[in-house]
DNA sequence: CCTGCTTACCTAGATGTTCTAAGGAAGTCG
DNA sequence: CGACTTCCTTAGAACATCTAGGTAAGCAGG
């Protein structure tokens, strides 16, 4: 059975916050969106996904909404506030840069 | 304040496991070697750090002897076991194909 | 001596994310 | 009606890291 990998503490609100950066989402189309764009590497956990979206929604970095999906059933839309966007510039960032302190240590060790 | 990132999750292991592959040093040590290798941009909590050593311990990554440092003072070295080896091949693996599918995943979405 | 600085190790408890595991509700299709 | 899919929710465990202390021993200066 292909063990799927576990999530580096942290990346998921920087995947999650990037994805919705292209227009809003429902929880479940974020997971089936992650699943697409990694391809098939990536299954974030429900048990997961959500803590983490009202987490990033009390910090006022995405909004809720209550909507009809195109399957006609009720999901809970979710956008990218203006916080919401700084925050996945400084995650990227930060991302980007410890990323590259790991590559040079690694490679100069 | 400067201040400093705090590390991802899991990757503490694979970074010590690194530089003890070039050979024995003792916990201070490999702090200082962090910061150095990382210039500066590393710090290692020692709170982190020595526990990381003990589970990497009891999991048969790494031996500890005691000895005695170029200071006169008594310290503990740690070195690579076989497994500790190929663990490090294992967890770099799993750094490259992950950081790969993030990269993917914020370039794509 | 005695004080302060550096090296070096140790550990308890808090924090925060993620996973495990479960359940519920509502629409669709045969 | 029953099975399947979509979609959300939540409690608890697991686990790594950080915070924040502490101990001890050598060395250097006054």
């Amino acid at each position: 059975m292909a063990k799927k990998e576990d999530l580096l503490q942290g990346t998921l609100d920087m995947l999650v916050l990037r994805v919705l950066s292209r227009g809003e989402l429902h929880g479940w189309g974020i997971t089936l969106k992650l699943e697409q764009l990694s391809k098939s590497a990536l299954q974030v956990d429900e048990g997961s996904l959500y803590p983490a979206l009202y987490r990033m929604e009390e910090k006022g970095w995405i909004e809720a909404e209550w909507k009809v999906t195109e399957n006609n059933r009720r999901a809970k839309y979710y956008t990218l506030t203006r916080a919401g966007r700084k925050q996945l510039e400084t995650a990227t960032e930060g991302w980007d840069r410890m990323s590259a302190i790991i590559a040079l240590v690694m490679e100069s060790a």
